[in-house]
DNA sequence: CCAAACTAGTTGACACAATCAACCACTTTG
DNA sequence: CAAAGTGGTTGATTGTGTCAACTAGTTTGG
């Protein structure tokens, strides 16, 4: 029973990924990290996300997500606007320019995702796909 | 299809695992970072390794790797001794503490494992094992 | 209604991880 | 033997993750 690859490969798949999508980010020259990316892609998801949600959704320290909301924020990829039901937060919603250099992230991770699953079938896509939740579900739940 | 699942689970599942390893390792007062301990345990598998084997097998910077073995080598874990059939390299070794400290690190890598994999079945552990693999051998190919 | 407890977000500090470029010493090759 | 290549080191810089303390606003129980 091999459980001794599993750490190596996890590390490595994380590894192999976050280069795909770097190296199609530099061609593209988008001047982004990724953890950027991941935030842009969850403000387009929900809206009405706070900096709070954002973290919970990415589970990420919420000091972290308030630097990366920051960096987007001074580069005009976000705005914040005041939240009605509690002064304490402000809603986040893409600019235009986070519009658009979301789309051509779509892109980028697209093809990013199509080079990873290159050799795969349909069916092991999926069976990675749901063994995969799994385990994240197991690992977090308690 | 959900290809737009992959990038989030890799994410997920690494961070998972890396905090359920790092648990363990602050449980059993283990004070080396996750890279650390990759290294040491390349060491051990083969022997005869130098800084550049090591590099290669993690997929590493090698300034990384210098890095790592210089603090290894500091902290007392391995020795380097000089490589009779090339002056420009060292072979690496692990002394007795690190010796020591690589079977409780199996341990605690062991329970990580299984708290990762607790609600797999046999077959799923094998396929997503198996499907990993062939993503990485893909990713790294071309 | 008000104090206490709680929550959203910010800031500082720090450790770890990754990458790039320049460099030295040594080895291999034409 | 000169040129090109390799193993390893160093400096610099960027990104990632975590912890603790703090401010300002909100909720709750007496």
């Amino acid at each position: 029973m091999p459980t001794r690859a599993i750490n190596e490969l996890l590390h490595s798949l994380s590894h192999s990924y976050k280069s795909a999508l770097r190296t199609g980010i530099k061609d593209q020259q988008i001047p982004l990290p990724i953890t950027h990316i991941r935030a842009l892609k969850g403000i387009h998801r929900n809206t009405n996300c706070t900096a709070q949600s954002i973290a919970q959704r990415m589970q990420r320290d919420k000091a972290q997500i308030t630097r990366v909301l920051n960096e987007l924020l001074e580069d005009g990829y976000i705005s914040k606007i005041a939240n009605p039901d509690d002064r304490r937060s402000q809603l986040l919603r893409l600019s235009d320019k986070g519009m658009k250099i979301f789309t051509q992230l779509n892109a980028i991770e697209h093809k990013a995702n199509k080079a990873m699953m290159a050799n795969l079938s349909d069916e092991d896509m999926r069976a990675f796909i749901r063994i995969g939740n799994t385990m994240i579900d197991t690992g977090t739940a308690q």
